[in-house]
DNA sequence: CTGCATCCCTATTGATACTG
DNA sequence: CAGTATCAATAGGGATGCAG
């Protein structure tokens, strides 16, 4: 793993020296975050379950949009990673409650921050793509 | 002024009523940061050029891992959405400086603080992780 | 209700070779 | 030096059907 990191408050507060050594950032736990909370449902659904515990199906209906694949796969992750807690009810029929676990709600800060830079500067950033044609990507 | 709370528009700081559109949300501005940002290079572009200028092979070498395709490709997305300059001096051999955009550095302060949480949580989320054995997902 | 399995399509990423 | 072009491999994502 990367360099032990005991208490520093921000990697970012103070600039990289030198040539990053690649290891020390693309697989520090920095790189892991954004890569879990930029794919398509990650952050979403830390959001929704920011705001109260769902059920399985509440959550597929909620989003209208993701496939059943999908969110089951998104939650897993999630609860992989310590972020959400998956709790069954031994019922008639089954339910399971998915919620944020303590960990998955220190997240919740940080996503905000984001969140507000993104809507602050919406505009700037759509100015800019129209700006540049064919700049962006010839994909398709 | 863009300081941490503005008592703005924080998406996140009200929690979200009812049922998510899907579209007032992963169509917003938000899900598209995320994706730009949670790409595997960009993050680290952005964090790099925050500390000085680079030109192209400088990059190049400094990340070491990354192909001269995806360098390319992320410096020019990056460059659409007006995040990173791109200056050109039409010296002999040609050399290309890249720099952050004025709003790509109003984009380091939100970034520090998720990297910052993510410094902070490392060892719960590996620790969450080694938990669960098999949950991890396995393509094929 | 909750969710896994399967098939399939597309976007992203990389390795390699070549050019102005 | 600073890229572009091409091809191959992989991961993300969705539709559908079936099962506990």
């Amino acid at each position: 793993m990367s360099g032990t990191n005991t208490g520093v408050p921000s990697v970012l507060a103070h600039e990289l020296p030198h040539p990053v050594p690649a290891g020390e950032f693309a697989a520090c736990p920095v790189g892991d975050v954004f890569r879990r909370v930029g794919d398509r449902w990650s952050m979403l659904l830390v959001i929704l379950l920011g705001g109260r515990p769902y059920r399985y199906n509440e959550l597929h209906r909620a989003i209208e949009g993701i496939s059943q694949r999908m969110l089951t796969r998104t939650l897993r992750g999630l609860e992989t990673d310590g972020l959400v807690r998956r709790e069954v009810f031994p019922t008639v029929p089954p339910s399971v409650e998915y919620s944020l676990t303590p960990l998955g709600r220190t997240l919740l800060p940080p996503l905000s921050v984001l969140a507000d830079w993104a809507v602050q500067h919406e505009a700037e950033i759509n100015e800019a793509r129209s700006r540049h044609p064919g700049a962006r990507e010839r994909g398709r």
